[in-house]
DNA sequence: TCTTGTCTTGTTATGTTATAACGTTCATTC
DNA sequence: GAATGAACGTTATAACATAACAAGACAAGA
């Protein structure tokens, strides 16, 4: 069943939010992992935003609520919340958005709008590229699928 | 007619030098472009080197040929040679490469060794994310598509 | 209990990537 | 021969990211 990505539209977002830090924190109590205070506040963060943001505006944040205020803090907290798939980093934004599927096991792609900025997450297409990936012999392990253009809500 | 990268495999790599810098004089030429010496020199650089460098290695080289030596001097060259497609810039890597198609009107996938560091252009899925952006309304203008992994020689 | 190891957080310091802003040169155009 | 615009170079700074070390928490095992 297709994924419709909300990015773009209005919905409900506090509720998109509880749906986030409830899927991080059930996946780490099933997995052993510590999803600590700067690590859930820094989901948070990101949750509520839902947008993307560059690691040293989540660090502005993190440090306004008495956390460490050097890049290390956020870096890390970043890379763990990436690592578990609860967080996604946007190559061409150097910036982070929360996951729009928490709990799925994805493959995102994305599409950046360059006029207001926001970001939706949608499925990955793979098609084209897994083939030529065979065909090379090359074997896939990761991919970065983003998208440039203007939203709905950016267009002329 | 697929494209068979080369990326990976062993080729006419003086013939793909040549064959990446007429396409450029050629289009250049017929577009009123001016290919200047940085730029020449530049575009020279990254089809040697046939792989992805850093903006800050393809400056040192340019300063060893006579070429400033801070960063805009890199900088602008590759952004002209990528504003006209002959030359990519790899979001994942933060580095540029030489277009493997040279004057093909194309939109790049690349493959990324994680192993060797090599980049194999490829070319463009789409499917699955135009399919998406237009459910949606978005409008695509550039797609990003890099798959990380190992190539052929990297394998265990 | 004491010790040992692992994990987490914080700090200092530094490294890497990228751009803003200004002045100069040179060719084109009026 | 002034005005315009494109290209290049410089200075300075911004933005993004990590290495390396110290200290506390806590659990496993001697
Ligand atoms: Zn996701
Ligand atoms: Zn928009
Ligand atoms: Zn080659
Ligand atoms: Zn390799």
């Amino acid at each position: 069943m297709p994924y419709k990505p909300t990015g773009f539209s209005s919905h409900d977002h506090d509720g998109c939010i509880a749906q986030g830090m409830q899927a991080a924190e059930a996946f780490c109590a099933a997995k052993g992992l510590q999803l600590t205070p700067v690590r859930r506040r820094t989901l948070e963060i990101l949750l509520q935003a839902h947008e993307a943001m560059g690691a040293y505006d989540v660090l502005a944040r993190l440090s306004q609520d008495g956390f460490g205020d050097k890049p290390p803090v956020a870096y890390r907290a970043l890379a763990f919340l990436q690592d578990h798939g609860f967080v996604h980093r946007i190559e061409r934004l150097n910036a982070f958005v929360a996951c729009a599927r928490p709990g799925a096991d994805h493959d995102p792609a994305f599409m950046i709008c360059r006029s207001c900025g926001k970001v939706a997450e949608s499925e990955l297409s793979g098609s084209g590229l897994t083939a030529s990936a065979r065909e090379s012999g090359f074997v896939i392990e990761q991919t970065v699928i983003e998208a440039e253009g203007l939203c709905p809500g950016c267009q002329p």
